[in-house]
DNA sequence: TATTTACTGGACTACATAGTCCATTTTGAC
DNA sequence: GTCAAAATGGACTATGTAGTCCAGTAAATA
């Protein structure tokens, strides 16, 4: 009967969803960069906000960091390559390979690998496996369905969808993933994104096209 | 003029070595499970040790944490996989995929790399960057002058061995990675395994092998 | 045995932080 | 204007932890 938005006569002052909107943003941004240990009044800082407020929204830091991973899994999932799915697979591979290799470098994917991380184990069992499910198994499942098409329609042929898909992914990834996760920093030039991407491209179709 | 072990009378209690050793044992599993903010008492308990001699060996936790990551680092480098220079491609790049998925499903791998990740930037900067490049990079680096040599001798096509050497263990890593260091722990079958490290050679070759 | 050093265990200090409380101010609806 | 809820800011509690101190005990040499 999720009633609240009923009270109708809705007296006194309405609360400012854009408090709320800093806070989330604002805790994002702290937790990927110094860790859960992060304070909250460090938090309220950034937010522009009094640490009441926080707690008027959250009622605890571990709800706060919750509310920060659900927008997370948000972002990847608006962020998924979406193959289409008519287009032959040189086209479509390259579409998605290209999306990907800039989509991972663009700065804030790596935080949210990061973020997810960053909590202790405690508290993030749970949000990590929902984290994961929601967002990046979802994408290579997108993509495992892309190329189980393309083999029923005779255009590739994939033996293993599933595996192709992890390992396609894996290698646009190489070691940017992993250098994001790691704090390393560094600059990949368009020119090599593009590189790496069309190297991937023809390495795959090189074993799965058709002849 | 390291003179500390020429103290020659060599009078008292001499020190314990296996405390010392259990200490960056314990440290580096708690770390690695638990984050950086596990206390110090924790790491004392799991070592069977008390905290003063944790403090008679490390000043702080800091050079602590350094200790832990010195000897991951080491882990990684024994773990390397080092290619045989005169194998053929076939062999070479299969004895190098199959032991990389079994390192990489280890167990003790996945817990280095959350260790590196566990610890907030100020504490973490500097030793990670000095970890990657001893471990990860060196390993990298080893089989692109692996493929550089096939290329030299026309036994593959190499227009970029770094660059296939990136996308090599990246494939091999697909999601392994990734999940172990969310902590998702998963079995990964040998059958899994070794399929996965077939397929991932089998597509490098389709691509590089030398016609 | 005497001496010196390693190690233990427990008490203790100093400090940071999660979370609460409350008096005051702001803001919009009536 | 009036009222009710939102937001502030600052004080406050409770707790946990890094790091210290110390008195006592174990283990080696001389």
């Amino acid at each position: 009967m999720t009633a609240t938005a009923a009270r109708c006569p809705m007296r006194g002052r309405p609360p400012d969803p854009s408090k709320r909107a800093a806070i989330v943003a604002a805790a994002g941004a702290l937790f990927s960069r110094q860790g859960y240990g992060i304070s909250m009044e460090a938090i309220a800082g950034e937010a522009n906000v009094s640490k009441q407020t926080i707690y008027n929204l959250f009622s605890t830091k571990e709800h706060l960091f919750g509310a920060v991973v659900a927008s997370c899994s948000e972002t990847i999932i608006e962020a998924i390559p979406t193959p289409a799915e008519h287009a032959p697979p040189t086209e479509g591979l390259s579409r998605i390979a290209h999306e990907y290799v800039r989509f991972m470098t663009s700065g804030k994917i790596p935080l949210v690998y990061r973020l997810m991380i960053s909590a202790p184990s405690e508290v993030g069992a749970v949000l990590t496996a929902q984290f994961y499910d929601n967002g990046p198994r979802r994408a290579l499942a997108q993509v495992a369905d892309y190329l189980r098409d393309q083999d029923r329609l005779g255009n590739l042929k994939i033996a293993n969808p599933d595996l192709s898909a992890e390992c396609f992914f894996g290698m646009l990834n190489g070691q940017i993933l992993i250098r994001n996760m790691l704090g390393l920093q560094d600059h990949w030039s368009e020119a090599h994104l593009d590189e790496k991407a069309d190297y991937c491209v023809a390495m795959f179709l090189s074993e799965h096209a058709q002849k």
